[in-house]
Formats: C-alpha cells, sequence, structure tokens
DNA sequence: CCTCTGATCTTCT
DNA sequence: GAAGATCAGAGGG
C-alpha cells in the first residue's frame, strides 16, 4: 500500500541542508530478502557539509575505505559502524567526488511494525522502533552490507516520495546536531532538523 | 526527571 | 592506543 515515486537524481543533487530539510516527510522503504517491505516516514536529519566541516567523516578531504560512499554521485548510501555496534544510515548530496551527507536519525514507522518489533526487542511502544539513527537501522535491517547502495536503482533500499510537496519551514525545528561535541564551532552550527511536534525524534 | 556507565570494534593516529 | 554522527540500563533525586 502507499507506494509512490522514488526520489530521483534531481532531489539529491543539492547541497546536504536542502536535502536535509527536504527529506523530511519522505518514505524510507527497505525490502527484505523474504519481499516483506518495511517503511517507516524521515523526521529528523542532520547535514554534514563535508571538507570545511569538521563534524564529518571527510572533513578537509580526508578520503578512506569507510567514507568512500560520501564521494559518491547523491542518492547513495553511507553506512558506517558506529560505536563499533551501530549501523548509521546517510545518504550522500551533491554531485560525484563532492563529500557531503544527510544522516538520517529518525522515522515514523508505517510499514511492517510486527517485524520491527521482533528485530528491536527493547522496544515497547512504536517510538522506540526508529527514535534514533541505530535504532531504525536495527529495526529496518540496514547493516554495514547496505553501504555503497545506489537508491536511486536498489530493489533493496531506496527513499519514496510522499507527496509533491516537503514540510513546510513553520513545520522543522533546527537545532545544532547531536554527539558532535568534538568539533569545536562547527558543534553548534544549526544543522540538525525534525518535524516539529513529532513523537518520533530522537530527543528534544 | 536526570546523570553516569558499559558494551563493542572499526578506524585512524 | 584512543576515540567515536549510540543505546540501554542502573542509580539517585
Amino acid at each position: 500500500m502507499s507506494h509512490g515515486p522514488r526520489l530521483d537524481a534531481a532531489f539529491y543533487r543539492a547541497d546536504p541542508v536542502s536535502v536535509a530539510r527536504r527529506l523530511l516527510g519522505q518514505r524510507l522503504v527497505v525490502v527484505q530478502p523474504d519481499g516483506e517491505r518495511l517503511a517507516g516516514l524521515i523526521v529528523e536529519t542532520e547535514a554534514y557539509l563535508g571538507v570545511e566541516d569538521k563534524a564529518a567523516h571527510t572533513f578537509g578531504w580526508r578520503r578512506t575505505e569507510r567514507n568512500a560512499s560520501m564521494f559518491e554521485p547523491g542518492g547513495t548510501a553511507y553506512v558506517f559502524l558506529n560505536y563499533g555496534i551501530h549501523a548509521l544510515l546517510n545518504l550522500s548530496t551533491g554531485a560525484a567526488g563532492e563529500p557531503t551527507a544527510v544522516l538520517v536519525r529518525a522515522i515514523e514507522p508505517t510499514e511492517g511494525l510486527p517485524t520491527m518489533f521482533a528485530r528491536r526487542a527493547k522496544a515497547k511502544q512504536q517510538t522506540d522502533l526508529g527514535s534514533g539513527p541505530g535504532k531504525l537501522s536495527q529495526a529496518l535491517g540496514i547493516s554495514l552490507a547496505d553501504d555503497g547502495t545506489d537508491t536511486l536503482t536498489s530493489p533493496r533500499l531506496f527513499v519514496e516520495r510522499t507527496r509533491g510537496r516537503c514540510l513546510a519551514s513553520a513545520r522543522i525545528v533546527v537545532r545544532p546536531r547531536i554527539g558532535v561535541d568534538y568539533a569545536g564551532e562547527w558543534a553548534a552550527a544549526p544543522l540538525r532538523f525534525y518535524a516539529r511536534g513529532n513523537p518520533h525524534v530522537s530527543r528534544r
């Protein structure tokens, strides 16, 4: 049910702030090996500006095996392991060679809830399923194996447009990013975006 | 409600 | 050898 057209190259071929804002309200979909669709509306994102952004993995044009996907064309999945435990999902933005990306921080689950609850044994309510980057990966079954996926063509991992329009600015809350205190002045930059009043956001 | 801490392991210095 | 784009549980107020 409620399938929609997939976001295309033009959507991602923009700066990470623009993409982070426009991704709010769109539908993240992961098709399981058995064919089941798991999906949720993106309700929280963070922009990583690359090169000049001290909080980004590509600060100062640093290029490693891990962050290679950030250099890929917009729409490529960049999944990395955080704290040795959690796989965090980003979507690269801009043109090839531009190492920028958007971190998907929270989703509002819409399809495949029973499977998500099974994956996340600790979850007691719906808001425990996707209210954090590590949680949503666990719920949807996203792992390091998904790093490098082209979400413009992949049959497994992609984002669908829910409506012709994006969230109105008045419904978007802008705050500093989370967990980047090490980044000096960049820690305070207003690069976190979330849907105002949505209970599935990772935190206040 | 809040703060503190352990888990766990890849990546980079 | 240290740190990290996190989470969950424990303990105190």
